[in-house]
DNA sequence: TTGTACGCGTTATCAC
DNA sequence: GTGATAACGCGTACAA
């Protein structure tokens, strides 16, 4: 691995006519340019990404940071790819960390980024006042939040229609002939799932059903959780005709849990579930659901980040991708 | 984001002073020390780990590279979360990358890591004769491989034992009474995927099984090949009673093609797949798989990685760990 | 068109 | 115990 020195003493020329001849500068004589472009090849020289980022400090580092809850997650792993895609486009590397929805480890993944002079970062917040975020964006560092929001100031933010995912879901349910409708809603500091339970709340109203505070349960966007949910609102005098459960892996529980009560999906319960998967075709039913368009999400909030870097001034942006309604078998 | 001068200005000490209190020198006077916490916390100080890097080049960067095929497919999600939690606990952030089995995204990668100057780098090679990786390896850049081997060179690796997994599955299929099954094959310049055929040639022999190339499949480890290659096996006149597919994106696609034609599996024909997924409950029928410890191999991986660090002279391992095979209703 | 020299934020080697 | 200072590799302002 040599350096821009070594580069320089093989062509015979300085340090900074090398570094011109890298970084295409134009006044460089043609002759000049051939003789250190050979050393270049000869030496296989790979410029310091390192030396580069604490020369420059603002701007071009080429390096992004993603933070991401769980990278298992089937939503973020296409979220990461789009994020990466469109990083590789433009000569970027990821620098991706999983922060299990911790503030510790949020913490200090960002302390890493800030230290690594990333030239931007793409996060969901924790919450809607994560105060890291909110620093983040305060100190002038270019911050995309993607899948949730923050309320505590203007950032440029990608995310996904949940409120009109959940209204989808509802109007088909009762299109289908139902009234009674559970729903297995998530973690109701995340933005997300408010905004899901609105939907729900809201289409139900529209349509003069009566809500019954009984059917909505409140879940951590986990498995586990989505089982236990599902189990108490089975158990209810009065069960519901469907089911509408608020992300994949909750998805997973309720049909677990229904599965154990020797109950049929769809012919005693219909299931929609919120989040596709490679797999929702193989599952036993095939599963109806809100297809949110994640590779889509990674990639604009990557492209926002770009535009940012381009018009630093620009006032943030914020998009809504919307869900589509994937029907498959388990809603009848 | 203060710098050690700010900090070294505010408590009234050089640079030099700042830098052993931050890294825990021994020789500086108590009094002194707790001046510099205090200033240090005043100003939030944050250290340049890009001014570290430069200024080490050999050492501790508490940065590693992980790079693999692709981040959607759950086994390497699963390994990933393996590399990174060993790496957060050691301090370390994780530059992911994926290659999608592409040479030149993976020499793109590895020059950025290069040029980070990443302490380690832990990747599944290309193939066995994986230059890049072997070049790696010459330069004395600590290297693990996973998954796969390379024979070009003597290097770490951690792997599981794919012969053994095929041994597994193919004796539970005889033991259930088959004597003519299929097999769906990877790519076989992978060494997964040769390993796996030797298992399954060898484990029919062993057991006076005539072998019957037509049987056997050379796909590409991703959905669609599994779909079309058993659609060819399930065309054959004798067809077989059951199917061994090597690995979970071709045994989706396998299921997809037995139900196309209507067949019912496992009365129709028995299922075994290769690695496990967090659905493979949820699938129609629950699939049985040989589970691969994903997982483990990336935390062995990082493991291996740091105790090369600790002790750069060891001579390289090489791990194997086994896997197991978990029995659902696919196989009757 | 080209070269010299400085500085980015650290750490390590010397002196004191 | 502490403080100058050199060096890591690069980009660029300035001088030639």
């Amino acid at each position: 691995m040599g350096t821009l020195k070594d580069v320089a003493r093989l062509a015979g020329v300085s340090t900074a006519t090398v570094s011109r001849v890298v970084n295409k500068s134009n006044n460089v004589d043609p002759e000049t340019r051939t003789r250190v472009k050979k050393a270049l090849k000869r030496l296989g020289y790979n410029p310091s990404r390192v030396a580069r980022r604490l020369r420059v400090t603002r701007g071009k580092t080429n390096m992004l940071g993603l933070i991401i809850p769980d990278i298992q997650n089937p939503f973020f792993a296409e979220l990461a790819r789009g994020v990466e895609d469109v990083g590789y486009a433009n000569n970027y590397a990821v620098l991706l960390c999983n922060s299990d929805e911790s503030p510790q480890k949020e913490k200090f993944y960002l302390d890493v980024m800030r230290s690594e002079y990333v030239d931007g970062i793409i996060i969901p917040p924790l919450n809607e006042t994560d105060q890291e975020v909110t620093t983040l964006v305060r100190e002038g560092i270019p911050v995309v939040c993607v899948d949730r929001s923050v309320l505590t100031i203007p950032v440029d933010t990608v995310e996904v229609n949940n409120y009109r995912g959940a209204q989808l879901a509802i109007e088909f349910l009762i299109a289908k002939g139902h009234r009674r409708i559970g729903f297995v809603s998530g973690r109701p500091d995340i933005s997300t799932s408010r905004d899901r339970l609105r939907g729900y709340v809201d289409t139900l109203k529209a349509h003069d059903i009566p809500a019954d505070p009984e059917l909505v349960r409140i879940g951590d966007y986990k498995q586990e959780s989505g089982r236990l949910l599902t189990e108490q609102i089975l158990d209810l005098s009065e069960r519901p005709t469907a089911l509408f459960v608020a992300n994949n892996l909750m998805a997973l529980g309720a049909l677990a849990a229904i599965h154990n009560r020797g109950l049929r999906v769809p012919d005693d319960i219909s299931l929609v579930g919120f989040d596709d998967l490679p797999w929702a075709e193989s599952i036993n039913p095939p599963l109806t659901v809100i297809r949110q368009p994640a590779y889509e999400v990674g990639r604009k909030a990557a492209e926002v980040l770009f535009e940012r870097f381009a018009n630093p001034d620009r006032k943030p942006s914020r998009i809504s991708l919307d869900p589509v309604l994937v029907v498959r078998r388990s809603s009848g």
